[in-house]
DNA sequence: TATGAATGAGTGTTCATTCAT
DNA sequence: GATGAATGAACACTCATTCAT
């Protein structure tokens, strides 16, 4: 294990893969110019070759390290408490605040799944697996205490991450549609990243709760 | 007279952005080679820019297309219906539905979104106001009825056209962690469109609807 | 012979050539677009081609059409007059008034020396021969009649046809210079097409003229 | 180090532009071909737009230097005489001269001429003022010696460039000429750059020159 | 006679990649 | 370890030409 710390020494790899980041977000895979993730990078664009490997490494790194630092980020929040109903309010917070504030990690991951995942490294789709088993795990536990009704878990992993990373990344098209349809927009639409993860745990957990007392029909 | 399809008359044009707009959704705006959306359409190259123009008028057609075409589809059916929660259902089934067109349609969407909607015409802009505008309205009335709860709106889209578009473009995705992580993995997470649908209008429903009897209201 | 009298009845193909002539004259060959020639012929593209021919029958028909109406212009007007001086005054102002009011004459002259004539079919070198013809008649005459030095009538020729297309074409680089280097640059120099020619044509003159009495010694 | 020829350190992209200046003399901007101006600098086509730029920053480049070049040689040819009618006579010799470089440079100039300068750059605009401020420094100062009659200074710079460009320039045609008009042409109209200039430079001072004695002023 | 539509062959330009230094 | 320079392969786009109508 390579002595890389949350925050103590990065080599030049690393550093290049950070920098980059936001370009690939930006711009994709396909978008992206070699020249313009070196001039991110503040180095010769034969740096990145010499560092990290063709423009395909260069992606792949920067996938990996972005779901891998989701998952760790998940991972521990989760851990840090008991109850299910809480463990879920925390795995939406931390996604949302990792799809808002990292900035390129939601429109990296739209852009993944638009492409059917055809750049996801087997570590990538590993790093992947372990968010999606986090709340698999969270909704069992709640399932077999009777507090959530036997959901579909992908389907409601599917529901949160969709609509947080839809709603991180499409700000800009919210105010372009705020601007031609005023009608149906509202200034409340426009939240920060926290409220909307804590709307979004809302209305999940409000989906997946068990009805009260007496009646369970749906869902198979 | 020329055999023009099952539809009825087509200008080349419009044949010419139907037969594109699966090369866009696989490749990507970036990715797409004029030479393959020639070939898609089975026409010369030069004809691309003689009937519709360069590759980003081609992909703003594509976007229009898709765009009006899911619109025209969700406003016709949540007309047949009055009841709100009827028209939520219907939305979402729609949506789901349009799978065979969502098929490039989903991956389009994210695409876009991940961009910041960079390509976006204000025709298309629109056809996503129709969009959103439809489920508002729903929304409005069902809240109005005391049916719904006073749920954020533009939230609510979010989580549908989240999740259906991700859950109807990660199929490959899928596949693959439940190859590297069948224990997370249960066939029954390969829905079909329609089932897939059926469930998140469930889940949609659950999440908004007001308390049975004595309200605690929530949400903002 | 076709009955196409100076401005009688012209059929389709003349009116095209006539067109097209000032779009070759600013464009060049190679720089004009056989669109712009329909277009300024008012014609749709294929009918260039059914009346004319290809772009380089096109630009040929142009150049003959060009030089003989030049050579037909100096000859009759180099016919009028029997004093050899006043044939070169004719000479040179037909040619300057050519020149500078059929407005595309002289940028296709320039174009046409400058690529070393390859553009030249033998019917405009013909027309050619003719406008060199009728100087060379008038110099011999002259020089016979003791009146002009025995002078290199090539280079005579030169010096005419040089000097007024250079004139006639670069009056937008006239005024550039004008601009960038007022110091150099007087209003005079900026004369009409007939002004300029009663100017070279007075120095042709001074510079051809034998000496008064005594002394010839010049030029080979 | 690198051998870089007889003329001392020069950088690739100086190198370019020499190599590639006869191209664009022989075929035109619009006729010469970027693989061309490749082939002919020994250099891949990227190379080109790596050390210069695109096609018409290649030829501003040509432009450019070619004009400085003959402004140059000019300038100093002049400053090494003090009589006016000698610096005249080097004005031409230099400019007949340059015909090792006017092998490519007149057909340029025609060519500008011919389009009416529109790809002369402010720089390449400069060098022809220089060009044709060194002879109306001369033609002043003989004026004002009362050696010249008071001619326009423009006139004389068209009739001296004028010529010596055609006649640099159109040995091709001279010779096609002289094939089809055997009558009209003769060996003598063939003679080197330097007596072709010699000869124009008699015919100039000829034209110019103040009448012996009793003066009778002509020109404006 | 005239033309809208179509296209093969190019045309200028960009790009990811390599390599000598 | 780092980089300026160079390049083959591809890319979006254009053009002169043809042809069915």
């Amino acid at each position: 294990m390579k002595p890389t710390g949350a925050h103590g020494k990065r080599n030049a790899a690393e550093l290049i893969i950070e920098s980059i980041a936001e370009v690939f977000a930006e711009k994709g895979y396909e978008g992206a110019r070699v020249d313009e993730l070196a001039a991110a990078a503040g180095v010769n664009k034969a740096t990145l070759y010499y560092q990290v490997g063709d423009k395909e490494a260069l992606y792949h790194a920067v996938l990996e390290q972005v779901f891998r630092h989701t998952a760790d980020q998940i991972e521990a929040a989760v851990a840090t408490c008991e109850d299910c109903e809480e463990q879920i309010r925390e795995y939406v917070r931390v996604f949302a605040h990792t799809a808002g504030n990292l900035g390129y990690a939601a429109p990296i991951l739209l852009r993944e799944v638009a492409s059917g995942g055809s750049n996801l490294s087997h570590g990538a789709i590993d790093q992947m697996g372990r968010i999606l088993g986090a709340l698999t795990g969270s909704l069992a536990c709640g399932t077999q205490q009777g507090r959530f009704r036997p959901v579909n878990s992908f389907m409601v992993h599917m529901m949160i991450i969709g609509s947080l990373s839809f709603y991180a990344a499409n700000e800009p098209i919210r105010r372009r549609i705020a601007e031609h349809h005023p009608d149906i927009s509202e200034p409340k639409h426009f939240l920060s990243h926290e409220e909307a993860g804590h709307q979004i745990a809302d209305l999940i957990l409000a989906a997946i709760r068990a009805p009260a007392v007496n009646n369970h029909k749906e869902q198979q």
